[in-house]
DNA sequence: ATGGCTCATGATATGAGA
């Protein structure tokens, strides 16, 4: 079972990339941030004519996540059950017998701020459902765009803000891992200075000025399963991109 | 140097992203 995570930064402008990724990579599951549209202009035909199916979450302008597979997926939920929200970041539901979590986290903009704090207590919410959601399925994946780069090692040395790699942001990721959750990524060997996202301005990209933020974390039913993980920059190259690139999963049947 | 780029919006400048 091969599953990714990619924040498109509007699903409207990066349509095409998409369909072109699916061809190339056929995943059985993709999960998708940042679509920044409602649901009424969620593109299902498109995607259907592809091959895949969906369930989203959609909002105007910020925001919004789905997951694509081509099998249909069961028990869907929209948003964290109990944690008032108004706003559209989570997506899950489950493929054989694998849940799949699709997350937008918060950005949180500055170490401090209001939206800081509203991160903080999204992670906290998150965590509790988490943890009840493992209860019922053993073979769980949490995914998608962290905005949390976990390690040092995960941010370019010259990264200068906090945000993204402050001390409660990555503690709160520590707690995600303790309820048994591992990061795919690092089970394999990995370049040094691998990077999820790359900021659009400044050359970051030709430059490797970047952070690792996107992530897929198994539980322990399923890390014996995995048998590769990495970035795909290819799509980071092509004209008009996300500043994101695909994180790829790859589980043993 | 706090910018740079890209996206969406009852837009023509502004906020947000990371």
């Amino acid at each position: 079972m091969r599953i990714a995570t990619w924040n498109v930064n509007s699903l409207k402008v990066r349509l095409p990339h998409v369909l072109d990724w699916l061809a190339a990579e056929k995943p059985d599951a993709l999960c998708l941030q940042e679509l920044k549209m409602e649901d009424k202009a969620f593109p299902l035909e498109a995607l259907q004519e592809a091959g895949y199916q969906a369930i989203f979450n959609g909002q105007k302008t910020y925001n919004g996540v789905a997951i694509l597979s081509p099998q249909p997926l069961a028990d869907p939920v929209r948003d964290i059950p109990g944690f008032e929200d108004a706003q559209k970041r989570i997506i899950a539901g489950t493929l054989g017998d694998v849940r799949i979590i699709c997350g937008y986290f918060p950005n949180g903009q500055a170490v401090g701020s209001e939206k800081f704090e509203y991160k903080l207590r999204w992670l906290a919410a998150l965590t509790e459902w988490v943890r009840a959601e493992m209860a019922v399925h053993p073979k769980l994946v949490l995914t998608g765009d962290f905005n949390i780069a976990p390690e040092d090692r995960d941010a370019h040395p010259d990264w200068k803000d906090e945000i993204h790699v402050s001390a409660p942001e990555r503690e709160a990721f520590r707690a995600l891992t303790e309820l048994g959750l591992t990061d795919a990524f690092r089970l394999f060997e990995q370049e040094e200075r691998s990077f999820s996202w790359w900021d659009y301005r400044m050359g970051a990209f030709r430059r490797n000025f970047g952070l690792r933020i996107d992530h897929l974390l198994v539980s322990e039913a399923l890390t014996g399963a995995s048998t590769a993980c990495w970035v795909d920059k290819a799509p980071r190259k092509l004209e008009r991109p996300s500043d994101h690139a695909p994180v790829v999963l790859d589980l043993a049947p």
